[in-house]
DNA sequence: AATCGCTTTCAAACCGCTTTGGATGCCACA
DNA sequence: TGTGGCATCCAAAGCGGTTTGAAAGCGATT
């Protein structure tokens, strides 16, 4: 069923037809009504594909993962993100279009999704240090939200973030609060923007108090639970180790959960850790009671957010660029206690 | 630069430039050299919506994510599935559609799909037993894979499974024969056709050997961290606990080995522990050596072939149902060890 | 010289919608 | 009675490709 069927079946032109069920005014309010009817009727949906060609908006937003050929991660972060994006852009008729490519091939892939004419903007994940990829959208002219922020960049871009700097400054002060004097960081790839970010709010913290910023006690790695495992034992196999630690994510915060234990020593008594909790669904930091005390931001919810700064942007692209910084929440759980002597 | 803008400059007609660029064999070499050469020139890359709309084909595969209204759980071994089919699209020039709605609202976006022309094909994700949406699928003919398996269900359609039930019979048989006597089995929610075949594997082998199945050493619940650790300690506390625990994921191992190490015992001496391991990226398994024993299967890959079958039988729809069975390896880790009594 | 067959090219229809630029009918007003 | 304005509807021209059916050119065959 297509509308020049619907429109004979009514003895109307597909003109009146499409006006009438796009809501247009110049149309009998008694016509529309019928014509909505059989629509309804004969189960008619307009084809997406002609209307895209026929309006030149592709009504969907593109998001690209870029696998790295050596160490493939997929960023556990991303399903609750792309999860809460995806609300959105249900709700708004809009379609997702994921894009999985080798990173050596990330721009190509920018390229064709402008001049194919795939989508009518992007979400920029995972930002790094200066990111190449928001000239890069300048360049080509396709609208785009960045998750995250890109230190260093020099073109006004719309972007949503968690006030890292903030959070991480905050939780170290809380730790600082409760006596500890060796807090180290376990933190993600110093390359990323976030990790950076986090880093500077730790240091902030430490040299506020008139601390030294021990170089030891600061890990950047891949937030995976082995990698802050590793970290974490070889920080506590230190001759003066850590007392707390700052982790990055509830899964490295797991891998250092796990070193702690392997030592014989007890968590939230004998050490103290603050993970960064994104809120993820699958890996709930406890449920009346958290487990670990924890800077919380719901990743979902950024996602929800981020995808509605995009299609406003698209809808109206001198309202740009957009910005919003989202505040997390400090969350205490059972895994921090006073400092205690060994 | 549209397809008629090449030709007039090339002084062809359309139809020509066309046929050169994908390929005709009625047209002369030389010319088709000609044309590529100006298509590159020029950077041409022709509009896909315009494609879709003549060629009738959307080139572009569905994926469809249910959010459960009350319990908002998404899948973590969906990011690795995705990105292993989503591979498979990139290399086809295929792309990925991923719907997120309210679990309620499933059939209506596979209808949707199917009559807006949005996609040649879905996966289907998570079936449970008899899973109505194969009927659906069938009866609004849009071709499909399921990632796993329906039991009951009678129509033949095609899939990609883990022979799950073999799996986890050979771990609970590696069990018995390291001495362990009750064995507890954490499982996924029973109405997900995997999580029944697990359990069928289970009790497999322990009637295989004559032993009685204790429901007390049954759970079955969502695959976190919490519900892990919750069941483990409640079992943990009987009057004769387990001395070994089958875990549907490595994210419920963790719960599990939380409630063993809660309770003054060690994982892999004290206690055994098998987990069913997806090889997530970011959930690596040890790296050497493994922390968990476990039966292996990567669901990247799954992601790969499952693609790799949804697009031969789109090609190919004759050649259906396709099937394919993978098998899961048994890798042995530390978590396991000979019974020896408290 | 006429015909055939083959290669190569093209004009035009088509995919299914949106949108422009009228056309029609009718009523009010001068 | 003629004109203007308004509400309502429609024919036709896009959007940018693919594909059908036909034609042009040319050497080979009869």
């Amino acid at each position: 069923m297509n509308l020049k069927e619907l429109a004979s079946k009514l003895g109307l032109s597909p003109t009146t037809v499409s006006r009438a069920l796009n809501g247009y005014p110049e149309v009998n309010e008694a016509t529309r009504e019928r014509v909505m009817a059989a629509a309804k009727r004969h189960n008619y949906h307009p084809n997406t594909r002609a209307i895209r060609l026929a309006t030149g908006r592709a009504m969907a937003v593109g998001h690209v993962i870029p696998i790295a050929s050596r160490h493939e991660i997929v960023n556990p972060v991303f399903a609750d993100f792309i999860a809460g994006a995806g609300e959105t852009y249900s709700r708004n008729d809009y379609d997702m279009l994921l894009s999985v490519v080798p990173d050596d091939q990330e721009e190509d892939t920018y390229r064709n999704l402008k001049s194919k004419g795939n989508v009518d903007g992007v979400i920029v994940h995972a930002p790094r240090l200066d990111d190449a990829r928001i000239k890069l959208l300048f360049d080509i002219g396709l609208p785009f939200v960045v998750h995250g922020r890109s230190s260093g960049s020099a073109l006004p871009y719309s972007w949503l973030d968690v006030n890292n700097r903030r959070a991480f400054c905050r939780a170290t002060e809380f730790l600082l609060d409760l006596g500890h004097q060796r807090i180290a960081l376990i933190n993600g790839l110093e390359f990323m923007d976030f990790a950076i970010r986090r880093r500077a709010g730790f240091t902030d913290a430490l040299t506020q108090r008139g601390m030294q910023v021990d170089p030891a006690l600061m890990a950047s790695d891949e937030m995976t639970e082995i990698s802050g495992y590793r970290a974490a034992r070889r920080m506590l196999a230190l001759p003066t180790p850590p007392s707390a630690f700052l982790a990055a994510s509830m899964i490295s915060g797991m891998g250092v959960r796990r070193a702690i234990e392997e030592r014989g020593l007890v968590l939230g008594r004998d050490v103290s850790v603050i993970i960064h909790d994104d809120d993820l669904s699958y890996l709930k930091n406890g449920e009346d009671v958290p487990i670990f005390t924890a800077t919380r931001s719901s990743v979902r919810e950024a996602g929800r957010q981020a995808a509605e700064m995009l299609l406003n942007l698209i809808a109206n692209p001198e309202e740009g660029p957009l910005k919003r910084l989202l505040e997390a929440e400090l969350i205490i759980g059972q895994s921090t206690s006073p400092f205690r002597r060994q």
